[in-house]
DNA sequence: CATAGCCTACCAAGTAGTAGGATGTCAAAT
DNA sequence: ATTTGACATCCTACTACTTGGTAGGCTATG
């Protein structure tokens, strides 16, 4: 099982930096030193290997999503470690898989989407859940439903992350992210 | 110079759909009807039909921003029309054409890059300006700086525009939109 | 003996891009 | 007014290379 992970590895970085029609299975092959048709033993497809690749990198998420949730920061540092996720993918020049697949969405095999579709909404639900503790403690001021906070949250992260890694800036990054909290804690 | 223009519509169009690695010579012309082979003679590599793009694209948005700006709307109702050219993009299915390329930027040719990063620049400062408008009407409530609030609408767009897309759920991305324009309005 | 994992060798299709020729258009020189 | 030449636009035909994927064989491990 160690090669069928070096090729997970491979591919994962490969889409987060240049996206699923931006990389081929010789560069994979290349990478992890075994020849293009043996990649094929593993990943006949390479829709299989974009499956693949969305369960292993959801089920990785949800586990550090789960550490978070469960752990006895305040709110607000929950959602600062979130945000941490983004800043660690903007500094190896990665997008978050699941953007950057969504960036390609009509050009993926449909079998990939409802596996893409889930991914979002674990981010949603994890988010949602943050904001209603944070809420209840009175440390977010929340004006709408906590879903469509959590909803924008996950929207400016994922695009203040494509936009940062397009121009360098990673100032931007930081100011939108500080921005996304200040909003949420304020009071008026 | 009619060819051009619809060599140019249809590469937009694919761009925006399928990204600038997901389409091909071959796909514009069965579209508009010549040979692959005379494309070239309009746009010698796909790097030049590339900066065409940006650079149609950025003037067409300018303009469509000069008008908002200028009209007689609140400040309120010029951002309600910036976030109307992203709905329908998304009735279009169609990504944003700066933010598709930022996603593929690790793969595109350098030499786009500087256009593109223009191109997020010039929605910045546009948005910037509304903000700062509205805020010296007392219709916006700003917490930090205008550029921090312009950047944070800019990424919380382009994200929701990315996976409303993905996901197909259009309601999502007119949450998101409502509830960037509620957190900007509203009394504490 | 079966199977997992890898290999060489191959395939059909698609990729951006080139060479060189046909046709037309338009402006300057005759 | 007509010829000439430059240039624009398109074409057929091609190249060199990459793409995802397959066929079938070798070897080691259980």
């Amino acid at each position: 099982m160690e090669m069928r992970d070096q090729i997970l590895a491979s591919a994962q970085r490969l889409v987060q930096q240049r996206g699923f029609n931006g990389f081929s299975y010789a560069d994979i092959a290349a990478e992890v030193g075994i020849r293009k048709a043996s990649l094929h033993h593993h990943f006949p497809t390479k829709t299989d290997l974009g499956l693949a690749l969305i369960e292993v990198y959801s089920e990785r998420l949800n586990s550090v999503l789960l550490n978070i949730s469960g752990s006895s920061l305040t709110a607000v540092a929950k959602l600062g470690a979130y945000v941490a996720l983004y800043r660690s993918s903007l500094e190896a020049e990665r997008m978050c898989l699941g953007g950057m697949l969504a960036s390609e969405a009509l050009t993926l095999d449909a079998t990939m989407l409802p596996s893409l579709k889930r991914f979002f909404n674990c981010n949603i639900e994890w988010l949602t859940e943050i904001l209603e503790e944070g809420n209840s403690q009175q440390i977010f001021v929340l004006n709408g439903s906590a879903v469509n906070h959590a909803r924008m949250l996950l929207s400016a992260l994922q695009g203040a992350l494509l936009i940062a890694r397009a121009t360098g800036d990673r100032e931007a990054f930081e100011q939108t992210a500080s921005s996304l909290i200040t909003v949420l804690t304020r009071k008026g």
